[in-house]
DNA sequence: ACGCGTAGGGAACTGAGTTCCCTACTCTAA
DNA sequence: TTAGAGTAGGGAACTCAGTTCCCTACGCGT
């Protein structure tokens, strides 16, 4: 009836003893005493007590490399990371509670928040690895893919940083999209400096309109552009390119 | 002739050591042994182990966060984070030697990295601190200065560690220098991040989305775009557009 | 001389992480 | 069916970082 492998019952057995004792009052002993077990198994399946309270962020990093050693030559690096960092933000997003508690409880053991910095150093070092390789031969390429990679990961958690704060309350996904938005728009490609001849993709919407302009009708105009809404990118495809509103 | 304080005599005793046991191979029983204190007193002046490592950061902390509290609000923001990281190069660069040697142990002990990427994570806060508070008002004011005092310190220590990597050789202010300037084209006035309003002559507004972009944050951003100078309705935050239609 | 605050010393304890060695189960090959 | 080997787990004993408690010594002003 040893069903549920040491390891799962080693993180239930922490995670039940944690709100009442919290981090630093829960030795190791106790977690082994409560999971049935000996306290050299504990350390068997955790190199340090540390790890027992992320226990899934080491697949989730060789996921991510498997991920961004698949993508094929011709996608956007930048999107590519983007995705990766969207990734890892389903690790907190798929079990907000425990995300939240387990928040909470890093913010107060400090050797909890730097566990976390050197877990979140490794998923920005898998970023920065796939974009040296993709930059490579272009200037400043290592340059450019530590900081981007930075840029990323900076971006992804500052979204799930106040979702977490805000107790799982909230559209996380929006807010990342929106913040990783922020990043690909100041990093991108777009070496047009003013305006001219800029090659833009076809679910680009540009709008143009006076200051003058009252808000309602701004309003309306946008949304009639924007009629096929909602995240679906392969959806909205006809109407115009460019929409003016005097 | 104990003049010596006995914080320096223990940083000394302690990097005596080092090179030939290592960090992990010498005790801090050795250390105040070499020193010729007793064991209390190494914990009276350093809180941990590591912290003897980093004998200086704590105070250059200090020194940046006055640098910075003490700018006047006419100086450009962007600039003065740049300043504010190159202040924390020249901790390194007038001790090569001995920020080498620290560089090539901090490499090998993950103890000391994760220590070091805590320090980082404190200098990047002062600089995000600073930032929001001059961005206050304009729109993703947190996020942005999440963002960018990422990118700084990620192209400040991009510099600094091949110059730890070459043991010292080469320009590290040019380099340093030549990383903070990308940082600084990728987000500064010139670069039109989408969902923001573009330069245009006379009085109009060019607004730029993609398709998929939800429709809360396009009115919001449109909201913050066209209002003038006064305060956008409802978010109650007054959106600046004095910077990107200069 | 007195009291008093501060710098340092040191024993003893807790708890994480390691080392060494033991038991028990299981799967395979003779 | 049994021998052997590999693997999962148990547990005592150790090292060392960090803490607690209490001690001594020195300076210093009144």
């Amino acid at each position: 009836m040893t069903k549920v492998p040491m390891r799962d019952a080693l993180i239930e057995a922490a995670f039940a003893l944690f709100p009442d004792r919290g981090y630093d009052g829960t030795t190791v002993d106790d977690i082994v005493a409560r999971a049935g077990v000996g306290r050299r198994s504990f350390f068997r399946y955790f190199p340090t007590k540390e790890d027992v309270v992320f226990p899934d962020h080491e697949h989730s990093l060789t996921e991510m490399r498997e991920f961004l050693e698949a993508a094929r030559d011709d996608e956007d690096p930048i999107a590519k990371v983007c995705d990766a960092a969207r990734m890892v933000l389903g690790l907190y997003a798929d079990k907000p509670a425990f995300s939240v508690q387990r928040y909470r409880m890093t913010r107060q053991v400090p050797g909890l928040r730097a566990y976390e910095l050197s877990v979140v150093r490794r998923y920005q070092q898998a970023l920065a690895t796939y974009l040296r390789a993709r930059f490579a031969g272009s200037p400043q390429s290592t340059l450019r893919a530590d900081v981007i990679s930075a840029s990323v990961v900076a971006a992804h958690n500052h979204a799930l940083r106040s979702w977490l704060r805000a107790d799982g309350d909230g559209d996380v996904w929006a807010a990342v999209d929106e913040a990783l938005d922020l990043v690909r728009s100041a990093w991108h490609p777009d070496g047009s400096p003013a305006g001219a001849a800029a090659p833009e993709p076809d679910d680009v919407v540009v709008f143009v309109a006076r200051r003058s302009t009252p808000m309602w009708r701004v309003v309306r105009d946008v949304e009639a552009a924007l009629t096929p809404a909602g995240r679906a990118e392969e959806s909205g495809q006809p109407a115009d390119l460019a929409d003016r509103t005097a």
